[in-house]
DNA sequence: ATTATACTTGCAACTCAGTTGATTTTCGAG
DNA sequence: CTCGAAAATCAACTGAGTTGCAAGTATAAT
């Protein structure tokens, strides 16, 4: 969905002292255009599309980029982590997983905003991360099941 | 912590249909004895040190407890899943995580609610279940950094 | 321009956390 | 006692990442 006219990958990364490499701005235009986040395969599937590209490489990228605060790293049912950008277009919101095709969708920011206020009083601001993931069925495993 | 004098898991396996087993048994009670969520080779080992039992046998329980509700399934960082008892004296609730030592903290359940409140509606009453982790520095490592 | 240095990527092998399928064991009914 | 279903076991396998080290590439220093 386009979120590339808007953050300057390229600025972004020299900002962090990385060098703009290929398959770091390959890494941040897929999720930029996901219109959900991603498992590291489907990254890579995405990137090898248009060039050769070690999974090593990709996994290291994206672990550096979850300790920076670039991306954020989604800890969802299933095995495998997802991964969404982060920039200030994109404010961490909860996220809904369906029981039953396990696809994601992202959900409005503003509930995140109550759970802070709730939790950060009790835990003397110890916090600096929320995630909370709303399970279910989606429309369309409704209408099957 | 002596949860097992409150829930009788003889009584609670039959009733679902289960023949109470002594690993199922055991599960059930390391559970119940624990302070905080278990990994599954976790409770294994506690298991271990008083019977001989298959790994693969644990796996099964534990998934087979968590498709029937008796236990929660957590998806916490790291990747082995987290599980904790699902009985009426423990409803479900936030959890904290120390980003350093990694170690859980079960916090209050009355925040779920509000955020329950919060989303079921937009939802449409599509979710089943919500899971709020919290992350951050617990006492000992802030004071260690 | 050339060398030195640090950063980035690639490859192979490995680990960890489960999962599968086939086989035995055990329990409870008849 | 014996038969059939339920439960447990074993070996082998899978998926998702991780590690260590070698090779390539870019920037800095000479």
């Amino acid at each position: 969905m386009g979120m590339s006219d808007l953050c300057d990958f390229q600025e972004w990364l020299r900002r962090q002292g990385l060098r703009p490499t290929p398959v770091r701005l390959a890494v941040l235009e897929t999720l930029a255009e996901a219109s959900r986040a991603l498992r590291a395969q489907e990254i890579l599937t995405v990137i090898r599309a248009r060039r050769r590209v070690n999974k090593v490489t990709v996994y290291r990228i994206l672990e550096d980029f979850t300790r920076r605060g670039i991306i954020r790293r989604l800890n969802l049912e299933g095995r495998a982590c997802h991964y969404e950008l982060a920039c200030e277009h994109r404010p961490p919101h909860p996220h809904f997983q369906c029981r039953t095709c396990r696809e994601i969708q992202c959900l409005e920011p503003a509930p995140l905003n109550i759970v802070w206020a709730e939790l950060r009083g009790p835990l003397g601001n110890r916090a600096d991360h929320i995630e909370v993931r709303v399970a279910g069925l989606c429309h369309k495993c409704r209408e099957i099941d």
